[in-house]
RNA sequence: UGGCCUAUGGUGUAACUGGCAACACGUCGGUUUUUGGUACCGAAGAGUCUAGGUUCGAGCCCUAGUGGGCCAACCA
């Protein structure tokens, strides 16, 4: 039982170190850490399954922590949607924690470090100290307030604490190195005053502590062992460590900041100050607006969060910047609902069908399958008249062969009920068309098990009963943003890229079973795509949002065909160049075995007589480390030149190539050096 | 005139820690199909940023360069 080896992510594996070193699995205990300042969004996604993730592998608790030391910016309403999302994530966790509980520890460490000398109070502009602080590549240097006495900033902290200043008149200051090559180290600002009711301890401080003097002591006292944040943190880990440095006991956990990189996707925008803006200037309706990245965007727009965390999972964990495809989004989404959602019939663009040959008056109702991924989901009746609807695009007078749907003379399936042969097509002044006819194969019905229902057609249409049909508002999206990268232009704001059609609203006409749904259901609407429905649906008016559509290879077929191949030979199928072939094989040629090695040596023998003496010659420079491109090119050299009968020291640069493996320690280039 | 991080197909992540660069998405082709969906089969696509070095052997280790990212909020 050779069980295969499953690679772990850099973070498992600091975790797998910790713990055969000196953690055990009950030190294990991890965080998630909002500022509940806006909503969450997919960006999250990363950060909660990384951190909840790595909980559920070990069996190990993780906090939800609300960082709340801004008092200008936080909201209950946002922790209460920060909640929401994470449970509806399905994550559970194991205390909810707030960074103002600890506001009081905190002041007391605070003053710890000034009796010991590594803080103090400084009284100058913010513009002051930006201009001591110096610039990344230049150091800082002292403030004027620097050395004050113990007994002062004891005094002036107190007192700042008591509301006795007003905002920027004094702040605590850790001192550390004002010339220290990391700016966070130049004496970073602990405290600073503001007189702003908390929306949790409202008007009990008015000094607030800020991120860095925070975090990490929050860490602290929570005992989390490893404190996992995106990679723009790396810079303030030096910090973290000084500061944790200042409380630490020798007794407990020393918590561990590590960083991964953060989740960017194309076509989105990832800001929660961005977002804001979205909302707030109306460009969408609110932070869950189907369009928008927000975990309640999506949650709205139908997204499963099976299918999120299967997206997060498939994105992986690691440290370089990366910018995922919206289209595995939107695979995981199509993969998750394939499997479960019931499959319905909605006609979105309709046009009136009319079966001449059918009974006016006549109604079937007609067995459908519910899903055919699911045996289990059962049948349901779909009403069946002599006019119905079906969509715009299935129908058109003339087309080729590679058109499967209606045409005039040509038969056709329409889903769970007969085959029909197109007909007339009946049009108004300006040539739409406003009502097709065709006829009906009686003995054709789905399911009846004749000959006739068996007969092979090519095309399949879903349809729905006019005078069954049940109206339904559809929205249909498209990305919000029309540039890939909508806030990485110079001089370009990423307003100036707002896709104007992210939004169709239209009617659909549905089949009437789903005249009784309730917010929240998903179906596949037949051959449209992932519907749900919005929670502003109502029984007397349904709202449907379209989560994604079905993967369609016959749109993207559609445009080659009506322009075919102008565009000259795009990549005409790049044979394999001997050259490449050979580059190929050399690659790994000095570490393979014996056996292998000779027979690639006689195929790497076999393209050489193809190459020009430019591409031999072009071996003569490869880099010294390259043993196997070396190795390589030596034998080509060897039988290019036999083929063209020449002396290979006759083509220039060949005896200093042939030499200098003569002269390498490697054994393979030395035999095959010494055959020249 | 700096510090830190980073570099593998179009995209993302692997490569069991130095031994024939793999998986997923995407793309292209085929089979099946009462969804031009799904499923299944197949193909193309990188030789690992560059230059040196260590090694029998380097994507992996070392050095230098180059490209990209982050760092100068009383934000987090």
């Amino acid at each position: 039982m050779t069980e295969a080896h499953k690679p772990l992510n850099f973070i498992e594996q600091i975790v797998e170190e910790d713990l055969a070193g000196t953690y055990t699995k009950d030190d294990l205990r991890f965080r998630f850490p909002p500022e509940p300042n806006g909503y969450l969004h997919i960006g999250h996604c990363k950060a909660i399954c990384i951190s909840f993730g790595l909980g559920e592998k070990y069996g190990a608790p993780v906090n939800l922590r609300f960082d709340d030391t801004n008092p200008a910016k936080e909201e209950q309403e946002y922790v209460d949607a920060i909640k929401e999302d994470v449970s509806w994530l399905g994550y559970k966790w194991d205390k909810v924690c707030f960074s103002s509980d600890y506001f009081q520890q905190l002041y007391d460490w605070a003053i710890t470090l000034i009796k010991d000398g590594k803080a103090y109070v400084d009284s100058q502009t913010s513009e002051a100290m930006a201009e001591q602080k110096g610039t990344p590549t230049q150091p800082g240097v002292d403030g004027p307030y620097r050395n004050r006495s113990v007994e002062e900033n004891l005094d002036l902290f107190a007192r700042m604490k008591a509301g006795e200043f007003s905002e920027g008149e004094h702040i605590l200051r850790a001192k550390i190195d004002m010339t220290h090559t990391n700016m966070l180290m130049r004496d970073p600002i602990m405290y600073r005053v503001l007189h702003k009711d908390h929306h949790r301890t409202g008007s009990d401080w008015c000094i607030y502590p800020m991120y860095d003097w925070t975090h990490g002591e929050s860490d602290y006292i929570e005992q989390i062992s490893h404190s996992l944040c995106s990679l723009e943190f790396k810079p303030h880990r030096e910090l973290y460590d000084w500061f944790l440095d200042q409380v630490y006991t020798g007794k407990d956990v020393r918590t561990k900041q590590r960083e991964f990189a953060r989740l960017n996707l194309n076509y989105t925008i990832m800001s929660k100050r961005k977002l804001l803006k979205l909302v707030e200037e109306g460009v969408v309706s609110d932070w869950d607006d189907p369009r928008m990245p927000t975990i309640s965007g999506l949650r709205r727009r139908g997204y499963t969060a099976a299918s999120i965390r299967n997206f997060i999972d498939a994105v992986g964990v690691a440290k370089r910047d990366n910018v995922i495809d919206v289209a595995l989004l939107e695979f995981h989404i199509r993969e998750d609902l394939n499997k479960t959602a019931p499959r319905v019939m909605a006609v979105l663009d309709p046009v009136k069908l009319v079966i001449t040959n059918y009974p006016e008056g006549q109604e079937e109702w007609l067995d459908a399958e519910n899903n055919p991924e699911d045996q289990t989901a059962g049948e349901r009746k779909v009403p069946f008249s002599r006019e119905l609807y079906i969509e715009r695009e299935d129908f058109k007078e003339n087309a080729g062969n590679k058109y499967f749907r209606l045409t005039t003379g040509k038969e056709v399936r329409l889903k769970n009920a007969y085959i029909i042969k197109g007909g007339e097509a009946i049009k108004d002044a300006s040539g739409t068309i406003t009502e097709i006819h065709c006829t009906y194969d009686p003995e054709s019905r789905s399911g009846s098990g004749t000959e006739a229902s068996k007969r092979n057609v090519k095309g399949t249409l879903h349809w729905v009963s006019i005078q069954h049909a049940v109206k339904a508002e559809v929205r249909l999206f498209d990305r919000l943003f029309s540039d890939e990268n909508p806030d990485g232009h110079e001089g370009k704001d990423f307003m100036d890229f707002i896709n104007p059609n992210s939004l169709q609203i239209i009617t659909g006409y549905l089949e009437p079973s789903l005249q009784e749904v309730s917010t929240g259901d998903i179906f596949q609407f037949q051959r449209m795509g992932y519907f749900n429905v919005d929670k502003e649906s109502t029984k007397k008016h349904l709202v449907f949002n379209r989560t994604v559509g079905l993967r369609d290879s016959w749109a993207k077929k559609k445009p080659k065909q009506q322009q075919p191949q102008q565009q000259g030979a795009q990549k005409p199928q790049q044979q394999a160049s001997p050259l490449s072939v050979i580059n190929k094989l050399g690659k790994k040629l000095a570490n393979l075995p014996e056996e292998k090695r000779l027979k690639t040596v006689a195929d790497i023998h076999k393209y050489a007589v193809e190459l020009t003496e430019e591409e031999v010659q072009g071996f003569f420079n490869t880099a010294a480390k390259k043993v196997g491109t070396r190795l390589a090119g030596l034998e080509s050299l060897y039988a290019f030149a036999k083929a063209q009968e020449k002396e290979p020291k006759d083509i220039e640069g060949a005896a200093a190539f042939i030499e200098k493996a003569r002269e390498d320690n490697n054994e393979l280039l030395q035999e095959a050096a010494s055959r020249f």
